[in-house]
DNA sequence: CCTAACGGCAAACGACTGTTTGTCTAAATG
DNA sequence: CATTTAGACAAACAGTCGTTTGCCGTTAGG
């Protein structure tokens, strides 16, 4: 018996920090964290600059949010491609595939999540290794369970490259190349030969 | 008859400028590009900021000139390695190795090709990216020459791949786990086992 | 209906940004 | 020895940074 009635109120202004929170993405995505000003989130959403600190307490927060949203996007794209398919290998390009579609295909949430790097914001350092690291926890499993040729090959050496290896995408995917489902089958061919 | 002898004077003010270009480097491997002031390279070799621009025009210029240092280093480095290898897989390792000693030890220069992207400095994009290429070309021929187990394999797709990995180790290396010899040689033995 | 709360505006804060200027000093050149 | 040259200093430039403050209008809750 909490908030039975949405209130509205609430609606209106959760739309306007959804705004900010969707040209900062945008921004740092495009341009980087330190590279956009408060002044460019909130010009591009048709506010003052000061106005902002009535959502976001800091400009580092407000990256925090960004962060959030991304991993959150992320995680969720990759658990339920998981979730549907079966056996070790297929489970893995699954992941691999929903990992691209969402760091190359619609939002820019994700984007951000690999180009800023925790040390652009040392106060919220720690926050954002976390959020990387409970993504990072996702794909632990699945590197584990993969039947590969030397059983004893050291996973978190292989998960590391693997997501940098993924990662890498998004300085040189271009739309109209092989788009990022294709790009996951080519690269987990690769592996899976060395494998088995 | 140029300069038959070798000034003093001169070779003072290389070594000022050497000064600048490896605090440079420190401070934009460490904190990036934007979040290094040029008080704080200024200040770290007891300058005021203003003598800076003795040197170099521009804050972007200082960059280029510490890109250029660093593509210069790491290209020898794998040229060199690669030029005392037989075998076109042994050549592929040589320079793997060559590429992460070059990234991972003694020099920062390279990590910041790595580190600062070229949208961070608009006004010497063109010039960043030229040195990014220009190394990417060492590259190509190594792939080419590769007998891969699908030799129609796209070798484009798979050098992107591959210096994506190998640069991603710059997020997660540290000295006391794996060395740079060890982390190419692991690299490349899962890939050889894919192609063979 | 009243009142408390809140989003947003307007304006400014001090700190810091990259860069320019003019002057001084010391070393290289003829 | 006289002259040129250039690195470094000192000081300031105009602009931008993230952030704070006081106020106003609207709106939700009692």
């Amino acid at each position: 018996m909490a908030q039975t009635a949405a209130p509205s109120r609430r609606r209106r202004t959760d739309s306007r920090r959804r705004e900010l929170l969707d040209e900062a993405a945008w921004l740092f995505r495009q341009k980087g964290y330190h590279a956009t000003s408060v002044r460019d989130v909130c010009s591009a959403v048709g506010m003052l600059p000061g106005s902002l600190y009535s959502h976001f307490a800091s400009k580092e927060e407000l990256l925090v949010a960004v962060y959030e949203v991304g991993i959150a996007e992320i995680s969720q794209a990759v658990a339920s491609a998981v979730a549907d398919a079966d056996g070790p290998w297929e489970r893995f390009e699954a992941a691999c595939t929903a990992h691209l579609e969402a760091l190359l295909k619609s939002s820019d949430y994700p984007q951000v999540v690999v180009r800023v790097l925790p040390d652009d914001a040392p106060g919220a350092k720690d926050q954002l290794v976390a959020l990387r690291d409970s993504y990072d926890a996702i794909f632990v499993p699945l590197m584990t369970e993969l039947p590969l040729a030397d059983p004893g090959a050291d996973r978190g050496f292989l998960l590391r490259l693997v997501i940098g290896a993924l990662n890498s995408t998004t300085t040189w995917f271009r739309p109209m190349g092989d788009s990022p489902r294709t790009i996951a089958r080519k690269f987990v061919a690769t592996l899976r030969e060395a494998a088995e």
